[in-house]
RNA sequence: GGUCGCAUAGCUCAGCUGGUUAGAGCGCACGGUUCACAUCCGUGAGGUCGUAGGUUCGAGUCCUACUGCGACCACCA
């Protein structure tokens, strides 16, 4: 026998050993080879890369453990099977942990210069970079750590290069003046998606803008007599930069004024007021500023009326040098007080509203996100979003939950153009050289730095000196992990992949634009399936972050209790994509599902290998003929139960699949088989039965293992390392690439009669417990009218019955008397427990009465639908069929419960 | 403003094509010193399936409206 285990489960003696011992084995080791001549399918996930920074976190707990569930599931159905790790160079993230680093030294980047920053960077990433693989592995994750990449290498920088080259020379890169959302904390460019809106509480200001010329008749006019128009907006200190006034074509209110002037206050400024129909009338006075520079709709009906733009803002979001005197130099927000001060003051302001609207943030730093005149390069989506679009409505791609298709088909449709240069130094610089010769202007975009003008030949050449958006080398991520732009085996072998795993706050960052990379470079979509998870939250269902201080560290709680007990309970909270709830303040609680079931496996296995001892086990096979009805109502319990965990994951149904495996083995397994053959385990049993029991039981633990290995793969692996193999046949050197089991035939014989003996056990023990039958005493049962599944269950499992209900003497038709309970059996068998001195009349005639009532109710329901000719013509036969047989069986019963409170006097 | 989702036990959620008595885990109550496990075993209490209509022989499940919560999108200054 091997050595002991100990009661406990003890996670940190075995995690560690066995997950090394996996790694130097090879075993999550994809090959290219078997894939390419075609022995084996690929099953492949590609990580979403974490930031390189990032610590681990509980989403990424849940997210990589779906990831890794559904690779050792795929393994051991014997794909080759590839989750492929890496991380991301996060450019503004990373850069400004570096740049506080320098704020603590009392400097800042421009201090450093480009080319030490950049390096410095370098260093931080290498010195704590990658810490989150290293955790990706304590719980468990099955990465080949053979084919680590990292977005910002030689060979992804590269593909980045290749794409941005492909792009620019079908002209869709383009570079362009256009307002753009601009962080002036960050000092650079936002995408469309960077800038998120959030509600917020402003005011609109009204403010009368005097009219030049002839004014309309019945005009408002001013304390100094000049005519004016009211017009409104939210951003006052943005009017300095006002060009021109707008209205509807169709107002009547301003008709003669359009083509007219307005003055604009404070800066004296004439106006020319156009007409256009992006004016709502309805909406404030129905006049609006136009402030090209600063409004992307106003920039839009700028260029439609040729109107100048001014740019009143610096970078950081001061006033610019163009705008009045006093408020040169002002913070925009101070520049804003001023402004309605002096506009009050020359009462200009008919009135000022609370207004609430959603304002744009920056995702990284949340500063209010400026609209910026600003030339940056662009990707033309239009063309690329097509094929993406019709992949998803194909169901080339799926998604699943497939809300989600309705809500990437409705980006697609309308698709914007993406923003990709940021005003960073951290990230794949712009391959971008202009020339500086004169009058040359060629702008270029080699595959290779050049040294000089392709067009003039100049040596005047400078790169541009932006880096690209940290999406535009995500997007290539399954194509660039992958070798991607060679043609490499890895690339023929493992693209497309199957399935991504990934939060849907990304969907539009990188998913979407992933699957259009994948047909624009490949041809095909990246994988074939989208799983969206949900959020991990506290109780009071706020997203676990650090800023909140709210999070669960996934580290502790695999020392607490074991990477399976986290795996387990992250997998079994995770409804179809719902969010998951955990409690940080109650690791114990939260956790206790996996850790107790953690614990219930290895006492399990406990239980067998000691059981079992150094004797030989046999095969199935070698047994069939001995074996008994538990043997075969667990055998087929397992056949039901491999079935059902096989099509929960293959639906994604990770809660269920964890809950039909944990149903399995504590509910049947342990709660019932285990009990069942305890007496078949003692020497004076025979030797037959225990033979069966033993090859049975090692059978039966044997596929739960396998069916519980994805999820808990340590506890799974260790215990099945110690199970002998039945008959001396060599089996897989390990569960993590053992094969994943078939469903057998299920015994329909087998399982009525158990479920009749479960039936009779428990009833026996509620009326045991509800007459506070001592422990020790035990009970004679007398059985009337027993099916024949009981009948028989009884004739093989007596002895279980006694045991497990503490019963005595058992009999069967006959020798009922006196006085005692009660119970009618789902079967139609009547149950009696004589308990004179026991019982207590009154509390028995209460639980019959309360029974009987039952009875009745169902009854009559039954009755009511048998009576209804619509239900007799309509509904199946069989449903028909079945009503009937409850409505006699339940009449029957009736009568018998009937007879039982007659007896009671 | 638009689109989508959710509402089932004290809590977190299942309930997959409408069809036996709506389930699980945690929590709660009661009982348990049986040689795998007290991180355990047994028993139990607790649900008008958000509200109101409708379709159907039959609705937690399908439809409509409403209420409440949430997510995403959006240029009404």
């Amino acid at each position: 026998m091997a050595e002991p285990l100990s009661s406990q489960y003890d996670p940190a003696q075995i995690e560690a050993a066995l997950y090394r011992e996996w790694e130097e084995r090879g075993y999550f080791h994809a090959r290219a080879e078997p894939v390419l001549r075609g022995e084996t399918d690929p099953y492949v996930i590609v990580i979403p890369p974490p930031n390189v920074t990032a610590v681990l976190h509980m989403g990424h707990g849940l997210n990589n453990t779906i990831q890794d569930v559904l690779i050792r599931w795929r393994r051991m159905q014997g794909r080759e099977s590839l989750y492929l790790p890496g991380t991301d160079h996060a450019r503004i993230a990373t850069q400004n942990v570096v740049e506080r680093q320098l704020a603590a030294e009392g400097k800042t980047r421009s201090d450093v210069g480009r080319e030490a920053f950049v390096e410095r960077v370098w260093e931080f990433v290498d010195r704590t970079g990658s810490t989150i693989l290293e955790q990706l592995r304590a719980i468990g994750c099955s990465c080949d750590w053979t084919r680590t990449r990292f977005t910002l290498e030689p060979d992804l920088s590269r593909a980045v290069r290749e794409a941005f080259v492909r792009l620019f020379d079908k002209g869709l890169i383009y570079r362009g003046k256009y307002i753009i959302n601009w962080c002036p904390r960050c000092l650079t460019a936002l995408s469309d998606e960077e800038a998120e809106a959030a509600e917020t509480q402003g005011r609109l200001y009204h403010i009368r803008y005097p009219i030049a010329g002839d004014a309309p008749t019945g005009a408002p006019r001013l304390a100094d007599g000049r005519a004016y128009v009211v017009v409104a907006t939210t951003r006052p200190e943005t009017m300095l930069g006002d060009t021109a006034v707008a209205v509807h074509p169709d107002d009547e209110r301003y008709r003669s004024l359009v083509g007219g002037r307005l003055i604009l206050p404070l800066v004296d400024r004439e106006l020319p007021v156009v007409a256009d129909t992006y004016v709502d009338p309805e909406f404030g006075s129905g006049v609006v500023k136009i402030t090209p520079a600063h409004d992307p709709n106003d920039f839009e009906l700028a260029q439609r009326h040729d109107i100048a733009a001014l740019d009143v803002m610096t970078p950081d979001a001061h006033m610019s040098d163009d705008v009045p005197g006093p408020y040169r130099g002002l913070d925009r927000f101070e520049a804003r007080r001023r402004v309605v001060a002096d506009l009050e003051a020359l009462d200009l302001v008919e009135r000022i509203e609370d207004h609430t609207h959603s304002v744009p943030h920056c995702y990284r730093c949340d500063t209010i996100v400026e609209p910026r005149l600003s030339e940056q390069w662009f990707v033309r989506m239009k063309p690329l979003a097509e094929p993406a679009l019709a992949a998803a409505r194909s169901g080339r791609v799926r998604f699943t939950p497939d809300r989600w298709l309705k809500v990437y088909e409705h980006w697609m449709e309308n698709i914007r153009d993406w923003t990709i240069s940021r005003q960073l130094w951290w990230g794949h610089r712009i391959p971008v050289w202009y020339c500086r010769a004169d009058g040359c202007g060629n702008v270029m975009a080699p595959r290779t730095d050049p040294t000089e003008c392709t067009k003039c030949g100049s040596g005047d050449i400078e790169q541009d000196p932006d880096v690209l958006d940290t999406w535009f080398s995500s997007w290539l991520w399954p194509l660039s992990t992958l070798g991607w732009p060679d043609e490499t085996d890895d690339l023929r072998a493992f693209y497309p992949t199957q399935t991504l795993v990934t939060a849907p706050e990304i969907l539009f960052f990188w998913v979407a634009r992933m699957i259009m990379a994948g047909y624009e470079f490949r041809g095909d979509a990246p994988f074939a399936d989208v799983y969206l998870t949900g959020t991990v939250r506290d109780t009071q269902g706020r997203k676990m972050s650090k800023s909140l201080g709210n999070g669960i560290d996934p580290l502790e709680v695999v020392q607490l209790y074991g990477a399976d007990a986290l795996r387990y309970t992250v997998i079994s909270s995770v409804g179809f994509g719902t969010d998951v709830y955990m409690d940080p303040d109650n690791l114990d609680a939260t956790f206790s599902a996996g850790r107790n079931f953690s614990n219930k496996i290895w006492n399990a296995g406990r239980f067998a290998l000691m059981n079992i001892g150094d004797d030989p086990v046999a095969t199935l096979d070698d047994v069939r003929a001995d074996l008994e009805t538990a043997d075969r109502w667990i055998l087929s319990r397992l056949s039901a139960a491999t079935a059902e965990v096989t099509r929960q994951l293959e639906a994604f149904r990770f809660h269920e699949a964890a809950e039909s495996a944990y149903h399995f083995f504590w509910g049947e397994l342990a709660d019932w088989y285990l009990e069942l053959i305890k007496p078949r385990m003692q020497p004076e049993a025979s030797a037959g039965s225990r033979r069966a029991a033993k090859a049975t039981l090692v059978h039966v633990l044997d596929g739960a293992l396998r069916l519980l290995h994805p999820v808990m793969p340590y506890i799974t692996e260790s215990l099945w390392l110690r199970l002998p193999a039945p008959g001396g046949v060599a089996r897989e050197e390990s569960l993590v690439v053992g094969r994943w089991p078939d469903p057998g035939p299920r015994d329909e014989a087998a399982e009525a009669q158990m479920d009749a003996l479960m039936e009779l056990i428990g009833a026996v023990r509620t009326l045991r417990s509800e007459y506070n039958v001592p422990a020790q005493l035990h009970i004679h049962v007398h059985l009337t009218n027993p099916g024949p599944s009981l009948q028989e269950a009884l004739r093989a499992e007596e002895r279980a019955l006694r045991r497990m209900a503490r019963v005595g003497e058992v009999t069967v038709n006959g020798g009922a008397e006196g006085m005692g309970a009660h119970a009618v059996l789902r079967s139609g068998a009547d149950l009696f427990l004589p308990l004179a001195g026991v019982i207590d009349v009154e509390q028995e005639r209460k639980r019959l009465g309360k029974e009987l009532e039952r009875i009745d109710g169902q009854l009559r329901a039954t009755e009511s639908r048998l009576s209804s000719e619509q239900f007799a013509a309509r509904a199946p036969a069989e449903i028909v069929a079945r009503e009937r047989e409850k409505a006699e069986s339940l009449r029957d019963q009736r009568e018998r419960l009937g007879a039982k409170m007659r007896g009671l006097g």
